[in-house]
DNA sequence: TACAAAAATGTAGGTACTTACTAAAAATAA
DNA sequence: TTATTTTTAGTAAGTACCTACATTTTTGTA
């Protein structure tokens, strides 16, 4: 927390209103937990396909491939705790719980698609470092030129 | 690898020519796995501090906060692997290595950086969303208006 | 009288991530 | 001679993540 400048005059003001940019790049910064959270390995596809259109749990837990329903109810926690997520709830059974996102939800989940489109359509040009990883060996390291 | 369609015309191409664009809801697309580096608890932070400039090891370590040495080895060799990062490697003692952003990863880094930058930005309007967590308690779900 | 439905929750167990510590190498400074 | 420097590999130990399975609820259906 020591990225967080707190002054004289800020006492009684709300803890949220004192909160100044954060600073990812320090250690104890509170941003680091929401960087945690949405660039988790299921966050990331939660915040895409919610970007699309409100899901139900098990749609949500069907348009993203491979995960579990423990952890997607975990991830949805998070990001709702985060204010990205918002869970409505129809008292009704079997349940019925929809799920979207909120505006600064939507902002998110933009910045987020945005790279994992230039992933998707940079995925060829990528794939090819992964051949030559198994055709190294030789040639690895630069000679010195001088000691520094 | 269900997403990715071979023509039979591809034969004798190499695979990095046959990848189609990735699928990161698939279950099984290897672009899952380029989300996973990119957007791991340290490949963010180096992607951002590498944009900046070059780095030797332990600049990148001092700069990085909080980083043990191992995961940011570890991390460095996964964003070389994907064409992401260039090591060059003086064969002086003691050893002096520099990492640099190949222009793929600086394409990559730049995605990340505004994913970064809105994460600190806001951080404010989400740290407001923390304290509600705990005053919550009440009217957590709403009423049924129909049985679905 | 079972059983299925939807969304969680709880637990046990395994896997993966992380850290801390040790080791290496050769030249230079003390 | 000993300590220091820089980067990385290796190991053991701890922690956090993740999956699989069982459980809950109540209405409607076979």
């Amino acid at each position: 927390m020591s990225n967080i400048e707190i002054s004289p005059e800020s006492r009684g003001v709300p803890l949220s209103e004192q909160l100044a940019r954060g600073d990812l790049l320090a250690a104890a910064c509170p941003s680091r937990d929401v960087l945690k959270h949405l660039t988790s390995r299921w966050g990331v596809l939660v915040l895409i396909v919610l970007e699309r259109r409100m899901h139900r749990f098990s749609e949500l837990r069907r348009a993203v491939g491979g995960v579990s329903e423990r952890m997607l109810a975990q991830t949805l926690q998070h990001l709702e705790q985060d204010g990205m997520v918002a869970r409505v709830a129809y008292q009704v059974v079997p349940p019925h719980v929809e799920y979207s996102l909120t505006p600064l939800g939507r902002e998110a989940a933009e910045k987020v698609r945005v790279l994992a489109d230039w992933i998707e359509t940079s995925l060829p040009r990528i794939a090819r470092h992964w051949e030559k990883r198994n055709a190294a060996g030789a040639v690895e390291d630069m000679q010195a030129t001088q000691p520094l």
